[in-house]
RNA sequence: GGAGACGUGGCCGAGCCAGGUUGAAGGCGCUUCCCUGCUAAGGAAGUAACGUCGCAAGGCGUUCGUGGGUUCAAAUCCCACCGUCUCCGCCA
């Protein structure tokens, strides 16, 4: 949620950042219309709640002078009051309640250093690594579908049997490397990350929080009978870990990681890229967190980013990382970068991590706060996160990456000590 | 799921059954100061968040789980919801 403050004392700059993602403005403006009117009647009703109070002293001291009737006159004066402190405090709150509203669809604004544009075509690469096209073999060139069948390790059509389209199952040596990835995705972090394991079905309230409603509603499962939703990302419930709280800044930052199964109904992405675990309605995460000051952000921000590339990087799998232009990032982040993996065998690259500075945004909306060691007052955090492992299209891109002539894979080296000592899933046979 | 008890400030804990000057006694913790060779003990003062108005000092308002209601006035009375605990039931 943004500053109504802000909103308030430089409207022109707010709009201008919203309109570089090529969102509207025109809640903006509604914003500051109901606001004026809001505070104009708090303060006419502030004024009549305190003579109320004034009023009601005085009947109470009256009444143990034993001077009811001169009380009940002072009665019906504040009992007239009343009535109308009772239809300002009425419009006053109607008022709220639009404005949160209206606030709580704004997206928040994309950092000055963010790229210009609209679309994925203006992000601007900062680096490719480990990627050369020509060096691919017809035989990693096979699609991860068509291994998964052929090894035995990825069963798509039963999964899609039992629960529909876009779900996958993973079997044997396939399961396993799952179980490897998520191990090794936490094990890496745990130097300075807490591993934390929440519930994956939450209020919401809470999914209110991170931003993933009211505004995205339909991404999102949601079980009705107990008005409870799946999670998206462990993003949602470790924003709301300390939702609320006030923090002292000595415990900033404060990092903590999460494995969690996501759940995404992925709605209207049916039919394009979706074969195989390109696309999934749930899968295995790893997600890194961290809430902050303002001051720490942007070293988190890349520390973040560092360990989410390393992850990738040492898995020796050819990746590239994206600065997200305006229009692309999602409406908590104010700057995101992007982590892309390449598949040779589906012959594109694949999302995999998204590293995002939230700044204030999630923290108004999730009211987590800071108490600064100097001066006075509270302050809100900085959220940040972003995927540290993300299972289907990292295991896609291994399987791809590491297949040989025989149709054997080979497994990354940093993976080993998490697969017993294997260090490939043979052939078939 | 059934029955009962409870939900007060950073923490503990009064107040609620007899509604009134209670943002809320007392204690602990914390901060500053005094005393002291140092420490301990002791003494004094201070110690919530949010909103709004104001250059400021400060004023006003809101918050005693949450939301409604009764009343001139609610931490205190009534209702609903949420949560915690105990007992029963069920269960990995």
């Amino acid at each position: 949620m943004l500053d109504i403050k802000l909103i308030r004392t430089d409207p022109d700059a707010v709009k201008a950042a919203i309109a570089r993602r090529g969102e509207s403005t025109s809640a903006i403006d509604e914003v500051i219309g109901l606001d004026t009117r809001m505070r104009a009647i708090g303060t006419e009703r502030d004024d009549i709640r305190a003579e109320v109070k004034q009023i009601s002293k005085q009947v109470g001291a009256l009444h143990k002078e034993g001077r009811a009737d001169e009380a009940s006159e002072l009665q019906a004066t504040s009992r007239e009051l009343g009535d109308k402190e009772k239809a300002l405090s009425d419009e006053a709150d109607e008022l709220h309640v639009q404005i949160r509203s209206l606030l709580l669809r704004v997206s928040n604004m994309p950092s000055p250093d963010a790229p210009d544009g609209l679309t994925e075509d203006d992000n601007v690469e900062l680096r490719v690594e480990g990627f050369d096209p020509a060096s691919y073999a017809p035989h990693q060139r096979v699609p991860h579908w068509d291994i998964g069948d052929e090894l035995g390790i990825l069963d798509v059509d039963r999964a899609v049997r039992m629960s529909g389209s876009m779900f996958a199952m993973y079997r044997g040596a396939g399961a396993r490397l799952l179980r490897a990835l998520i191990n090794y995705g936490l094990d890496r972090n745990r130097d300075a990350f807490e591993e934390v394991r929440p519930p994956t079905v939450v209020k919401t309230e809470t999914m209110i929080g991170t931003g993933h409603l009211p505004k995205f509603a339909d991404d999102a499962y949601h079980l009705e009978r107990d008005d409870l939703w799946a999670i998206p990302t462990a993003e949602v419930p470790l924003t709301s870990m300390v939702a609320g709280e006030i923090l002292d800044e000595g415990d900033l930052p404060l990092r903590l990681m999460a494995h969690t199964s996501c759940y995404r109904r992925e709605a209207g992405s049916a039919g394009k890229d979706t074969r195989g675990l390109l696309r999934v309605h749930e899968f295995d995460k790893v997600e890194l967190y961290a809430f902050c000051t303002p001051d720490q952000a942007e070293a988190m921000h890349t520390e973040i980013l560092e360990r989410a590339e390393g992850a990738i990087r040492d898995l020796g799998l050819a990746h590239r990382v994206l600065d997200l232009a305006c229009g692309d990032i999602s409406g908590a982040g104010a700057r995101t970068y992007d982590i892309e993996v390449y598949a040779p065998g589906a012959e594109r690259w694949l999302e995999v991590s998204s590293v995002s500075w939230c700044t204030d945004y999630q923290a108004r909306r999730a009211n987590i706060r800071f108490r600064p060691a100097e001066g006075k007052g509270t302050e809100f955090v900085h959220s940040l996160n972003g995927s540290g492992l993300a299972v289907p299209r990292v295991w896609a891109a291994i399987v791809e990456t590491g297949r040989q002539a025989d149709g054997s894979i080979r497994l990354p080296e940093a993976l080993h000590p998490y697969l017993g000592g294997m260090t490939e899933i043979p052939a078939a046979g």
